[in-house]
Parts: C-alpha cells; structure tokens; sequence
DNA sequence: CTTCAATTAGTAGCAGGTACTAAAATAAAG
DNA sequence: CTTTATTTTAGTACCTGCTACTAATTGAAG
C-alpha cells in the first residue's frame, strides 16, 4: 500500500516549513495547489501554530538565546592582567548555565572560564590548550559569583604553565593546571 | 527648561521595546497611563513599527543564526551508548566554534562535548565532573566531525572513572579521563 | 478668552488567522 | 453500480493588533 496523497502533501507541508517558517497559508495552499481549508485541517492534524505563532517562536527562541551565548561568549570580566604574570577575572553565574535536575553550574562554563583566562594571561598572539588538569571541588549553583585567579609558573620557549584558581567568597570551588602552546 | 511630558514619555516607551519588543500598544497604553492614540502617534513619531512587524525583525535577523547557535547548545549526538560501560558521539563543527584569528576550534567546545558524553555514559541520575585530565594532541579546524568515544574504567561506589577519547578521521585530536562524582 | 498643540475617542478596513457548519468530491466497500 | 466513509472545499462569524482617518476634548500660554 503505498502513501495516500493527503500523507504526501503533509509531508511537503512539513518541508516547506522547515525551510522556510515565514510562509502564510495562502502561500501554502497555492504551493500544495489544494484550498486553504485543507492546509488549515493539515497543519491543525500536525500540530503546527499559525504564522504569527510560528514567527514568535522563532524570535522568542532567538532572543533568549542571543543573551545567553553571548553570555558564553563572555567568560568573565577581566579585572586585573599582568601579562605572563598573573591575571584576576569574575564571572556572575545564572539559571542558562545550569542542568536542570541539579542546578549546578555546567563544568563547561568552568572551564571556558578558566581556559578563558589561561590564554589571556599568556604574551603570545595565539595559543592553544594543550594539557589541562581539573578538579571541581564544590559544586557551583546558579547566582553565585565566580572570582578566578591566574597564576604563570614557568614558560619554557612556546610553553606556558598557567595555573587557575576559582573561588566563590573565598572558598575554592575550582583549580586547574594548564600547560598552553603558543602557535 | 526642562523635558515635556511627552518628550518624557517617548523616551520610557524607547526603552520597555528596548528592553522588550514583544510589547502591545495596549499594554504600552497601560504602562505610559496614555491612551493607545497617543502610543500610535508616539510609535508614528518615532518610527517605531507594530508589533508584528518588530517580532519579525527579530525573527528575520536572526533566522539564520538560530541553527548554528543551537548547534552549539548539542554538545554531540549520541550514537551508541552502553550504560557504565561505553558510549559514542558526535559533533560537527563550524566556523562559530572558532577563534578567529587561528580558525581553531575553542577548546570548551571539545571540552563540552566530552565531559556530556561522560555523564551521560554513567547509570546516575545525577553526576558531576569532579576531576579531569585533559590533553589536546592537534589543534582541530572548522568544519572537521568530532567523534568521541566513552569508557568507563572503573566504578567506585559514587566515583566513576571515565576515559574520553575524540578523533577527527581517525586520528586523536585530545583525550581525557574524567572522574565523576554521583550526587 | 482665545488659540494651538497634545491627547483622546471612534470608525472603517486589513492580514492572517480560529472555530465552526455544511456541502461537494473522491475513495473504499459491499 | 450503489452505498458508505473519508477527504476536500466552501462559507460565515469572530479574533487580535494593528493602519488610516476624522473629529472631539483637554491643557497650557499669551
């Protein structure tokens, strides 16, 4: 038995979304060639929102996401850098950064943080990660307010020992070894 | 001679669709206490367009960003799992993923990728990363799939020893031994 | 008290729908 | 071939959040 015309055209319905949201039923049924009545009963059986809805969605989705990324851009503020030296940076955390169940703080905002920092304190125009050590000590919840502190310990020709302490008031939830390349 | 009411009042409705585009002139009315006339010949004064049209703006911008930055939210997709005991993932990389001025991948997102894939080999509600050890062998580039390989080690009682291993074509990019905790 | 800007009120019309009823066309079954 | 069921089309009333317009009201300033 192969599949009934209707099964087809909401396929295509489907498609032509995926592509392309911004699409008005008129659009569709003129695409589809079949009466605007039939895209309604097709999106209304498949679930999917009018224009508008679909529209909001996609600027709903959008908009909370620019903030966070650009969050995760930002691995924290630099205070304090003397370069090949040391460096201070903070880093106030939120709900974005956490897993659901547990509200800790996903290691990897952690990390970008002290990685973050480890390529800032470093004199070198690039730098790669190449070994890195770490032990969360406490877990992070969101709100909290992350201080993290670089420390160089030794350069040898293109490599840089870096070590990154991070706090919340005081106590050390965070420290990492990093041995970067300079490229 | 100090501000008009009105002056005043344009520069409140400014900035709540600064802060908020998503805002009706109804609730603008209610917010300014002034009737919707006089938001509409505000919004006309401004140049502000409707709200329709403003949540397509932010819709439209965006669109395109939208794939590549919830790519960067899947840290990899599992393809094979064997609860404590192994497990494999995959990530595509893009040009979002980059520094720029090296075109190397960040090092968060390999890390991202593998400390997710090392929770979720582990049979626990709830983990977390406790200690790591990472190394980067070769800087990886955009554009470049990311396979990752999970195993778990060695289980004692909360403490999950977890080895990571991620290759591009074969050939191991950075691996890593995570030892997670289970709250 | 007048006069002009600012504000408010009210109406018609539009886009892109929802929600509903009903008729027509097509397909499936006996 | 007819009867039944499914699918498609048609049509209407109503909704939101406006635009575009006309007209009335209020407020401050000379």
């Amino acid at each position: 038995m192969r599949k009934s015309a209707k099964l087809l055209r909401q396929e295509s319905l489907i498609d032509i979304l995926e592509k392309d949201p911004f699409v008005t039923d008129d659009s569709l049924s003129e695409q589809l060639s079949v009466s605007i009545q039939t895209i309604r009963l097709d999106r209304m059986a498949l679930g999917i929102p009018e224009l508008r809805k679909r529209i909001k969605d996609v600027a709903k989705n959008n908009y909370d996401r620019v903030k966070t990324i650009s969050k995760s851009e930002i691995v924290g503020e630099l205070l304090d850098l003397e370069l090949n030296d040391r460096a201070i940076s903070i880093l106030d955390t939120d709900n974005d950064m956490v897993y659901e169940k547990t509200q800790i703080v996903k290691g990897h905002y952690i990390f970008a943080m002290a990685e973050s920092l480890a390529l800032a304190v470093i004199d070198a125009d690039v730098a790669i990660t190449g070994v890195a050590n770490l032990k969360y000590k406490i877990p992070v919840k969101a709100g909290e307010k992350l201080v993290a502190k670089a420390k160089v310990t030794q350069i040898k020709e293109i490599e840089y020992y870096v070590h990154i302490f991070i706090s919340v008031q005081d106590e050390q939830v965070f420290r990492s070894k990093f041995i970067m390349k300079a490229v």
